[in-house]
DNA sequence: CCTACCGATCGGTAGG
DNA sequence: CCTACCGATCGGTAGG
C-alpha cells in the first residue's frame, strides 16, 4: 500500500486556511470589526453556521486571520532576511521585502497590521493585545537590525537608534495610511526613498558602499 | 424691549454642536462606523429618536462629525497660522499646533483624520470623498508653505518639495498609528524631533537662523 | 458542514 | 425631543 501516510494537511486544515485566507482581505478592506461571519461565509461560500464551527468565536476568528497575517508576514519579509547580511542590507532587505509586500496585496486593501491598528487601538482586549505585540515585535527586529549596522560601523556612532527606528517606522505606516486611501503605486516609491535617504543620512563611508552594491 | 435681537444660536443648534463634539470623540474612539445614534444618544444624555432628528441619517451623522472635526482642525492649527511669517516659520508652527492638538485629544482617542482614513478608505461614499478631501487640502497647505520656504531662500533649492512634503506628512500620520495604539508622550516629542531635523537637513544657512529664532 | 432558530442591536419610521 | 415600533443583521446555539 503506498499512499499510506496520512496527508499532513486534512482537508478541515486546508478549508480552515482558505477561510482565513479570505477573511485575511476581508478584514484589510472592512476591518477586523466588518469581518462577520455572515460576510466571510458568503464570500467564502459556506454557509454562516459551517464557518462559524471552525472557530467558536468571532474573537477565536479575529485572532486566526491575525495568526494567519503574521504567517504571512514572516514567509514574506521576516523569513527571506536570513539570506542577507546583517546590518544595512538587511535593514534595506526589510523595507523593500515590506513594501513589495503591501504593492502586492493593495487589491487587497494594503497593509493589514496597520489598518488593524488604528481600528483596534482603543477597544481593550486580545485581539488589541495581539496586535499591539506584533508592532512590539516588529519595532524590536527594526532596533536590532540597526544597532548591528551601527556595530559594524555601518552608520555612524552618534545614531540614536531609537529615533532612527521611530522615523523609519512612521515612514512606512504614514505611507501606508496614504496609500490606503488614494491607491497610488507613487507612495510606494516615495516611502522606498524616504527610507533609503534617511539611513544614507546617517551612513558612514564603509555603510555608503553597501548601499550601491 | 432690551434683548430683542434672536440669540445668534439657538437651542437646538447649541443641542447639536454639543452632540457633535462628543460624537468626534466617539468617532476617534470607536471609528465612524462605530458611532452608532444608540451610544451616541446613550453618552450625551438623549434618546436615540432625540439624536436622529437632529441629522435624519446615519451618513448625515457622519458628515456633520466630520464637518465638526475640520472646523476644531481650522480653528486650533489652520487660523493661529496667519499670525506666523511665511516660509519656515510657518512650517514649523503648522506641525507645532498639530501635535499640540493631538497632544490634547489623546483622551477622545487621538487624531480623528488619520483614525477615520483607515477605516473609510474602502468604503466609497460621501464620508469617504469627505476624508479624502481634507487630506488634500491639508497636502496642499504643506506644499504651498513648502514653496514659499524655497522661495525664499529658506531651503536648498534642489529641495524636492512634494517629496519632502510626502515624507513629513508620513512622519506625522506614522506617529499617530502609534499614538492612537501606545499613548505615549513619548511619541510626540519623536514626532516633533523628526520633523524639525528633517527639515533642517535641506535648510540653507538663512533657513537655520529661522530655527533658533 | 447545514438548517433553523434565539436575543440583542442596528438604522430608520410614525405619530405625537 | 420622546415612545413605540419596523425589517435587517449581528453573534451565537441546537440538533443533526
Amino acid at each position: 500500500m503506498p499512499e499510506t501516510k496520512r496527508k499532513r494537511i486534512s482537508h478541515g486544515e486546508r478549508t480552515r486556511s482558505e477561510i482565513l485566507d479570505v477573511a485575511e482581505g476581508l478584514a484589510t478592506r472592512e476591518g477586523l470589526e466588518g469581518l462577520t461571519i455572515s460576510r466571510l461565509a458568503e464570500e467564502v461560500g459556506m454557509s454562516k453556521g459551517g464557518v462559524f464551527a471552525h472557530f467558536g468565536s468571532k474573537e477565536a476568528l479575529q485572532l486566526a486571520t491575525i495568526a494567519a497575517a503574521r504567517e504571512r508576514f514572516s514567509r514574506e519579509i521576516t523569513e527571506p532576511l536570513v539570506n542577507r547580511s546583517a546590518g544595512l542590507p538587511q535593514l534595506f532587505a526589510a523595507f523593500d521585502l515590506y513594501f513589495d509586500y503591501v504593492a502586492r496585496r493593495l487589491a487587497e486593501g494594503g497593509c493589514f497590521f496597520t489598518a488593524s491598528t488604528l481600528e483596534m487601538a482603543d477597544r481593550p482586549g486580545a485581539v488589541r493585545d495581539q496586535i499591539a505585540e506584533f508592532l512590539e515585535t516588529r519595532a524590536a527586529l527594526i532596533s536590532m537590525v540597526l544597532g548591528e549596522a551601527r556595530r559594524r560601523g555601518e552608520i555612524s556612532r552618534a545614531t540614536d537608534i531609537d529615533q532612527l527606528a521611530f522615523e523609519l517606522s512612521s515612514l512606512a505606516a504614514g505611507a501606508m495610511v496614504e496609500l490606503q486611501m488614494f491607491k497610488s503605486e507613487q507612495t510606494i516609491e516615495r516611502a522606498r526613498e524616504a527610507v533609503k535617504s534617511r539611513v544614507e543620512g546617517c551612513a558612514t563611508a564603509k555603510g555608503k558602499k553597501l548601499l550601491v552594491s
